[in-house]
DNA sequence: TGAATTGCAACAAACGTTTGCAAGATTTTT
DNA sequence: AAAAATCTTGCAAACGTTTGTTGCAATTCA
């Protein structure tokens, strides 16, 4: 008790203790290099005036900054925004892995206006790493910075010949799983919904193309290529269901997002799902077992995900020249298929 | 472009354009006190090495943190996550409004053990303010922070002889304005879904309590006061709805989160709504408009609260003693009810 | 008992900035 | 042409820590 916030640094408590501020700072660190009686003694004293070392100052000192920047790139659409629900899930895993290892998370919502939006949070000296939710269409960005930056790791897609380190699921796996499963429940003539300008999606997309091709359906896959983010999905979809003369049977969506919006719509204009048609979503987020029906999708595991991210960015951080992981996308069967 | 990252700090910098380190210090701040010739060239030479003054060691020496801390305390239930849809729009909103201020955003995810969680945050001087998502139920640790530190806003509830800012909607009116609505549209056997325990649905419940007496239904209230989180809440209502044997047919959800979950099962065990059965949830969250049927819902405005948090925030920065903001709920009417 | 070892704490130099002050160079004024 | 005013830059002291080095006592050893 006594004045509580008196105290502003270490001298003054050095003062306080008739100590150095060197025995100061060990003593806090409980360093045996200081008698057990002096160090419970400064640590009595800490305690009693409520201080608490100055985090900048230390960080200065021993070089490191104590966070990580999380990064939420908006490329090609500044409509999105950051409470998109797959972000959402994403960053509380981080948050939770971090704090965990004893780091802060710096968010930045972060339009890539010029080039340099990467450098400047990474030079500024305020992260010890970098996690970017999504490469957006700055992949390139992405890896002219990753060559001279090691703890830099990424959500999304691994392309080939891509020098950063990502995580995300084997994203054409899982666009065939889908594809196939629709074929598999009888669907016909099939759609795409999602906007193939980001990689992961292009992937989703082409996976699908391969299978259904394989299958002997060539060229029965329409495309609403859209950029759809929450907001905007729903009205773009029902646009596009009204104006489309041979509504498909099969809807495949590039996230549970945009299913979930394509079964509002299909209602809204009188189709029964699945017994008309047949969604399939992606991700598996927490709603996607809320909707009615209940969204059949293709899971990608996002705690898997956010706890390989931020083991690899400390592994890199170390020094670890890390490879990408892939993980395995799987097939939930719902409702709505 | 030459040898990218070189330049490590600002005297390299200044032995390199041939000046001293304060020189470069101002010629980067873009200080008259310099020349324009050398200052143009300085800034030529920092962006030819992709220079950035080191933002710890600035903010050390102007004594500003540059950051903002975002908390959100999860007190009465660890089980409650930080992807919580309402968590997420409001710090989706924050994040943007801080980065407009030139400031991050510093994300920590605080289960309250002892009492000095927020003291930890505050004095290490990592940030030069902190906004809390929620109060839990630490109203009393946040009003004793709150009479030493200035720069501390809450959303939430503002109890009367409440020291700490706070920013929110007036629940109880909300709370009134909610089953008022039911009432209107008939129903007549009440149920209230969420945890009094959090001051903000205890005020919720007191709104919709006396409106309910007013209007001459005193005791048809059933309370289903169990701690709803969207992971909790469809299985405690499911359970709820099987045991209870007279089904009321007006229900008021302390968040659209419950109410979401409350809409699916009562679907699941048959019962039609709003016909059989009418809800009304809080929040009004992006989702709300997305379900089947649509939710009707006691709209808080995030976005203006978030705005005020924020302007709330940076006057307490600059020393002024603010009041607390109570927004105004408004009803708004979808399929649900 | 003198020398060698150990334990403890103080000193001071960093970390990379910003900024008040002073000094040298240039221009303006009288 | 000398004095005053104005520009421009360098110097050095902060900001609040951590940590290698040094010095002094107290202990252990021969």
């Amino acid at each position: 008790m006594a004045d509580g916030g008196r105290v502003r640094n270490i001298t003054e408590l050095a003062k306080l203790a008739g100590v150095s501020a060197g025995t100061v700072s060990r003593a806090l660190a409980d360093s045996t290099l200081i008698a057990k009686a002096t160090r419970e003694r400064i640590q009595a004293i800490a305690r009693e005036h409520d201080f608490r070392p100055n985090v900048m100052a230390r960080n200065l000192r021993i070089k490191r900054a104590g966070a990580i920047g999380v990064l939420i790139p908006l490329g090609h659409e500044t409509g999105q925004h950051i409470s998109d629900p797959f972000f959402i899930t994403l960053l509380g895993q981080l948050a939770d892995a971090l704090t965990e290892r004893g780091h802060d998370l710096l968010l930045s919502r972060v339009i890539p206006t010029d080039p340099s939006w990467l450098n400047a949070v990474v030079d500024s000296g305020r992260v010890d790493g970098v996690i970017l939710i999504g490469q957006s269409d700055q992949s390139a960005v992405i890896d002219r910075l990753a060559e001279r930056y090691l703890p830099l790791v990424a959500w999304g897609a691994n392309l080939t010949g891509q020098v950063h380190c990502s995580v995300g699921s084997d994203n054409r796996k899982g666009g065939a799983l889908a594809m196939q499963h629709l074929i598999e429940r009888g669907a016909r003539r099939f759609a795409f919904f999602g906007d193939p300008i980001a990689p992961e999606i292009a992937e989703r997309l082409e996976g699908a193309r391969s299978t259904l091709t394989a299958a002997g359906f060539g060229d029965a896959l329409s495309l609403l290529p859209a950029h759809l983010t929450a907001e905007t999905a729903h009205p773009a979809i029902s646009a596009w269901l009204a104006e489309t003369s041979d509504i498909p049977d099969g809807i495949f969506a590039a996230s549970d997002v945009i299913a979930m919006s394509a079964l509002r719509a299909l209602a809204e204009q009188g189709y029964n799902v699945p017994s008309d048609v047949r969604i399939v979503g992606y991700d598996d987020l927490a709603f996607a077992n809320q909707t009615m029906p209940p969204l059949t999708t293709i899971r990608q595991d996002l705690v898997a995900g956010a706890a390989h991210l931020v083991d690899l960015l400390f592994r890199r951080i170390g020094g670890e020249k890390t490879d990408s992981v892939v993980l395995e996308p799987k097939l939930i069967t719902r409702g709505s298929s």
